[in-house]
DNA sequence: GCTTACGGTAAGCTATGACTTACGGAACTG
DNA sequence: CAGTTCCGTAAGTCATAGCTTACCGTAAGC
């Protein structure tokens, strides 16, 4: 993913910086198309991948909401005073 | 961490809701408190861990950044027009 | 002081994630 | 229509992530 993060490449492309074999790319490609990250497109005989905006929305969104629940809670716990040590 | 959402929990509340052992979280907990990700207090024999707002938030930066990243990338990429396919 | 509740750590097992090599198919190239 | 490039998939190997059981320390209750 941080391979497609400045744009579009190939497949081969990718593995060239990698320290990795093509196929284990591609399998890597095959994961994350899977989870929705990444599309691909075919170009000739190559086949190009990209960042899918859905997918990382759909990341943002979901990491986003956990943030506000949690520092939501975080703030209920601090503002919960002294009472708490008696009862337990 | 998705126990951790709602406010701070012990290690076996934890484990009561989970398919696995107790250890077995303790270790997941190790993992995610090495990462930053949460953090503990004593509570007399029981163990309190909860969410660190600090690593959730680098986490949320990293994710922001990459998020900009790609997008920026992605409009480049789509008003980039007709001379690109003659060039290959 | 004994016992009981709670958890961290060690040791060991197993499923599997992540890689490799080998192969075959599709698309351009001359 | 051969040869080349590029890629996906199959099959097999190996390291280890993730679990379990067992054990030990520490704090609290009676």
């Amino acid at each position: 993913m941080e391979s497609l993060r400045t744009g579009p490449r190939a497949v081969g492309e990718i593995a060239r910086g990698m320290p990795v074999s093509r196929p284990a790319v591609s399998q890597h490609l095959k994961v994350l198309k899977e989870a929705g990250l990444v599309t691909d497109r075919a170009d000739g005989t190559r086949r190009v991948y990209y960042l899918d905006p859905k997918g990382l929305a759909a990341l943002r969104a979901w990491l986003d909401q956990f943030w506000d629940e949690a520092l939501t809670a975080f703030r209920a716990e601090v503002e919960k005073p002294l009472d708490e040590e008696k009862r337990k």
